[in-house]
RNA sequence: GGGCGGUUAGCUCAGUUGGCUAGAGCACCUGCCUUACAAGCAGGGGGUCACAGGUUCAAGUCCUGUACCGCCCACCA
């Protein structure tokens, strides 16, 4: 690298640079024999169904921030990339695109052959993000990348499955699926398009089998209400709220079910709303008190159904027709006979016809309501009952009971011991810690209320099952590699083996004796629960599972707290003992300046590459970091820019602020290069105020960095910084020591405050800045390669800042009274500028002035003339206690203590109206101080501290008032 | 339906355990191409802190209620 610095801060050319220095030293690899405590980060694995969105961005800023801290402050750092599978979004994507482009449906092709259009669509998108992650800045172990579905994770995937297998966690059972009867797949729940569409409610009278007294009546029949009178034919009871004053007499009676004949009980059920036509709830006032249940075909009679053990009967076949060949047995011979084979919307109408003209539809209402349809055909989905494998999530697990304890965990009916426990215990014990911690209740209460997990998914992008199964009971297969087990299923006893890795040969000996394995896949979120050890190579006892895991904070967005945050705990708890992470940090969502979530759709997003185009990564990067507080949304105001190329895009006047202080930060450090080419020899170094004022302002803001760091705080220490290099290092200092350049005697002390400052501000700000920050300090290295300040403050040497020691924060250069004495003459120059303005000198001009101050400012000022001079365009300063004549013709500003007169400029108009004003304010202010300190509440209850800071305030005004008088007196 | 967040300057946001005249950046106005920086410098204007009550000597800050905006989860006979 050459030593100038380009005049111009060009951002593409220094990334460039940085990230070839990075590659070239391998910065970012992480060696578990190296020293230093572990601190590790696994990445919230990006799905590889597209490149990466803002969202992302701020992610991963975050995580990089957190790690290049750390590993300057010398910690052994890991930070893991990935990406993740995401099985159902993938396998759409691709669908989508085949279809439109090639007009083929999945099952056009051969498994294999549409699985390997998958890989291929991943390979790319794997690509992409990678490469966008790195852009960003993102200092991630790249040696390391992992995928959810490659060989490593893989096979953790499947000894995780075989250890729950074993454990007796998994097992077969029923689940309501989102089943599209069009296309005939399973849908997960955010394929499913709500809509709103008018329909009907019918009410439809089932007699009892016994007419039943109630109340001096005698009731013949009771009626429900139901917006889906065709699975009728599947009901299997009537239920009704305990609390309803009927439910003693008629609960336990049993009702014919019209049409099939069917005898079915009336049950009571919490889940049933009371009839109320006054209600607001529309619920209420459409409710007749009976509620028609069918298993089968409905989510909350299936609950119904499980609580009241009641036979599920499915009377519809995959393409949603009636059907009495899934599960219904009554059918032949009944007058339901007449509706097999009917579509579900014809046999809805044949079946309310059908009530109609026996006299059992009381009455139709209009009524609108949500129903959910299929995003690819368009058709409502049906809920359908299906076989799926589960993970017991409650269950104690023995072999863990000395580890964890059986007991309930507290007002929870959650053992210590289950899955669900093991996850929880950590949360309620402290030792997991949520920031912010209101999102403590989110995943509580899931885990409190958590229900076996299906893991099995009708999809052929994912891990696919690793169990075989073959009808009818079998004896053990082979005593290693396997376990069996013999299920009851409708269909008879099956004999499941679940399969071990690595036993591949075995494998295909079952599949030639008729073994047949399952062709589902398991869950997305059953390997990303993995990923902390899966992705270390576990369960072979590697190096850097040793080192790294468990590892230190887990950095993600709210909405998969639960299903995959907790899923991590309960996996790691689980498989390794102990919980992936200490610390889970949520960051906030980003919506656009309508508060709207950013989408494709909406055409609101930002594509960080763009942005990283425009402005430069490092300036997205400010921009995200200062919009990190702790607050759940964040918005960012989208507008169009042309891009370098003449594309446009979206961005968003945030990213401005970073670019602009990248500059500023560019062009200070232009400055200081200029000014350290030739260091000045020193014999001993002494520092003057502003010397003492900087490093006492500097090493503040140290303290503060470092600590906001520790607390997940984002926005106050980018915040901090930006203040203190802007407003203190460039405002400031860097004005108070130009004319010390220009001395020989002067110019070594500031040059080596000047270095070290600068070499302090960059270590902090490296990372949030990575990129200027490394290529401004590689020129500093060529050009002063040492930048301690001998016996008052040292500074490692580094070749790179990406390793550099963070900066320690040293007391004994916190200076009270430097601050204060720079504070006077900070005020004494402004005060200069505004009589200047005020009066329209031009900025050019110098001016004579004298100052009238109390004993203790005079004596700052005295002192400081020279600089005050300099600043503020000042020919001639003079400075006394006492004053006694008036400049002439002079413009006078009254502060604390202080009377600054600018000779020979004085605009009597302007200089009236300033000083009219001041008086104002001060008769307003000491009015309302007045007032305060005339109330007797305030002088005996307020604090003692409080009540003397008001009257010193008082005094203070008052005697500027005189001043103020005075000079307007004068004019 | 349950949970959570927000409402402070034209815009985006800070504002610690209640305590000086409520801050910042952008935008705006005035003057400056001053030898690091016009992506800049100096100066300036701009706020009934959503609304209504309450607690307190004192409320942007604490409590209660209302309205609106939004997020997450569940569900929709």
């Amino acid at each position: 690298m050459t030593q100038e610095l380009s005049k111009v801060y060009e951002p593409n050319k220094i990334e460039k640079e940085a990230l070839e220095l990075w590659a070239n030293k391998g910065s970012f690899a992480a060696d578990p024999k190296a020293p230093g405590d572990s601190y590790t980060i696994v990445i919230p694995p990006p799905n590889v169904t597209a490149a990466l969105h803002l969202g992302h961005a701020l992610n991963n800023t975050l995580q990089d921030i957190l790690i290049r801290m750390r590993r300057m402050q010398g910690k052994n750092t890991l930070w893991m990339p990935g990406t993740d599978h995401a099985g159902i979004a993938t396998q759409t994507v691709v669908e989508k695109r085949i279809l439109a482009e090639e007009g083929k449906r999945r099952t056009d092709f051969e498994r294999e052959v549409f699985v390997g259009r998958i890989q291929q669509w991943k390979d790319e998108y794997e690509a992409k993000i990678v490469n966008q992650l790195k852009m960003m800045g993102c200092s991630c172990d790249w040696d390391r990348v992992r995928f959810t579905m490659d060989e490593v994770c893989a096979k953790a995937v499947r000894q995780v499955f075989f250890k729950l297998f074993s454990d007796e966690l998994i097992y077969r059972g029923k689940r309501l699926v989102n089943w599209d009867p069009a296309t005939q797949t399973v849908l997960a729940d955010d394929e499913v398009e709500h809509k709103t569409v008018p329909g009907f409610f019918w009410y439809l009278r089932y007699p009892l089998v016994e007419p039943v007294d109630l109340n001096a009546e005698t009731v013949q029949y009771v009626t429900v209400a139901t917006t889906r009178p065709e699975t009728m034919l599947g009901d299997t009871a009537v239920a009704m709220n305990p609390a309803d004053p009927r439910a003693d007499a008629l609960v336990g009676k049993m009702l014919r079910l019209p049409l099939v004949g069917r005898e079915i009980p009336i049950v009571a059920d919490q889940h049933v709303v009371l009839p109320d036509p006054e209600s607001e709830d529309e619920k209420a006032r459409f409710s007749t008190g009976f509620l028609k249940v069918t298993p089968a075909h409905d989510p909350n009679d299936w609950e119904i159904g499980l609580r009241h053990d009641l036979e599920v009967i499915n009377v519809m076949a995959p393409d949603g027709s009636i059907s009495d060949q899934y599960g219904w047995e009554d059918a032949v011979g009944s007058d339901a006979e007449q509706f097999l084979g009917m579509d579900r919307f014809e046999a809805r109408k044949a079946i309310v016809d059908w009530f109609e003209s026996e006299g059992l539809l009381e009455k139709v209402v209009d009524y609108a309501h949500e129903v959910g349809h299929s995003y690819r055909s368009h058709v409502p989905i049906e809920p359908y009952l299906s076989d799926q494998w589960y993970v017991a999530v409650k269950k104690p697990i023995e072999n863990q009971a000395d580890k964890f304890g059986t007991d309930l965990l507290a007002d929870t009916d959650v053992p210590a011991n289950s899955l669900a426990g093991m996850a929880l215990k950590p949360l309620l014990d402290g030792k997991l810690r949520i920031t912010p911690d209101r999102y403590n209740k989110n995943y509580q209460v899931w885990l409190e209320n958590l229900r076996d997990w299906p893991i099995s998914r009708q999809l052929w992008w994912g891990h696919q099952i690793p169990v075989w199964c073959k009808e009818g009971e079998h004896p053990n297969r082979c005593e290693y590699g396997t376990v069996h087990r013999v299920m009851d299923t409708d269909n008879g006893k099956v004999t499941y083996l679940c399969v071990k890795p690595g036993f591949e040969e075995l494998e295909k000996a079952i599949e030639s004796e008729g073994w047949v394995r399952d062709c589902d896949v398991l869950d997305t979120w059953f390997s990303s629960a993995l990923w902390p050890f899966s992705t270390l190579g576990w369960p072979d006892e590697t190096e850097a599972l040793e080192k790294y895991y468990p590892g230190s904070v887990l950095c993600t967005a709210r909405e998969i707290i639960t299903l995959w945050v907790s899923r991590m705990v309960m996996m790691g708890q689980y498989c390794l003992g102990d919980i992936p992470f200490e610390d889970v940090f949520i960051h906030a969502m980003i919506q656009d300046g309508q508060g709207r979530k950013m989408s494709k759709s909406l055409g609101n997003g930002i594509d960080p590459l763009d942005i990283i185009d425009s402005h430069g990564a490092d300036a997205m990067r400010f921009a995200l970091a200062q919009m990190t507080t702790l607050t759940q949304d964040v918005r960012m105001p989208i507008e169009k820019m042309t891009l370098p190329d003449g594309r446009t895009a979206n961005s968003s006047p945030k990213f401005d602020i970073g670019r602009n202080f990248c500059n500023k930060l560019w062009n200070a450090s232009r400055f200081a290069m200029g000014n350290l080419e030739n260091i000045a020899a020193v014999d001993e170094l002494k520092l003057e105020l502003e010397d003492k004022w900087i490093l006492s302002r500097l090493h503040k803001t140290i303290a503060e960095v470092t600590q906001q760091l520790d607390e997940f705080k984002f926005s106050e220490p980018i915040n901090a910084l930006y203040k203190f290099f802007w407003n203190e290092l460039c405002d400031w200092y860097l004005e108070l020591i130009k004319p010390r350049m220009w001395d020989e005697r002067r110019k070594g002390a500031a040059q080596r405050v000047l270095a070290y400052v600068l070499d302090c501000s960059l270590r902090m700000l490296h990372p949030f800045l990575p990129y200027i920050t490394e290529g401004i300090y590689q020129h500093l290295n060529s050009l002063m390669p040492e930048r301690g300040l001998a016996g008052i403050a040292d500074l490692p040497a580094a070749d790179a800042l990406v390793t550099a020691a963070w900066p320690q924060a040293v007391e004994g250069l916190f200076d009270g009274a430097a601050e204060d004495e720079i504070a006077v003459v900070q005020d004494a120059i402004g005060l200069i500028r505004e009589l200047r303005t005020k009066n329209q000198v031009p900025p050019k001009d110098k001016v004579e002035v004298t100052i009238k101050a109390s004993e203790e400012l005079a004596g700052i000022i005295g002192s400081q003339i020279d600089l005050i001079c300099n600043i503020a365009g000042v020919k001639q300063l003079s400075c006394f206690t006492e004053l006694a004549v008036r400049p002439n013709n002079a413009a006078v500003a009254v502060g604390r203590g202080i009377e600054i007169f600018v000779h020979d400029v004085v605009d009597t108009e302007a200089e009236r109206k300033r000083l009219e004003k001041q008086k104002e304010q001060l008769e307003k202010g000491i009015k309302g101080v007045e007032g305060k300190l005339g109330n007797e509440n305030f002088v005996s209850r307020a604090k003692p501290e409080v009540v003397e800071s008001e009257r010193a305030r008082l005094a203070d005004m008052k005697e500027q008032l005189a001043d103020v008088l005075k000079n307007l007196e004068a004019l």
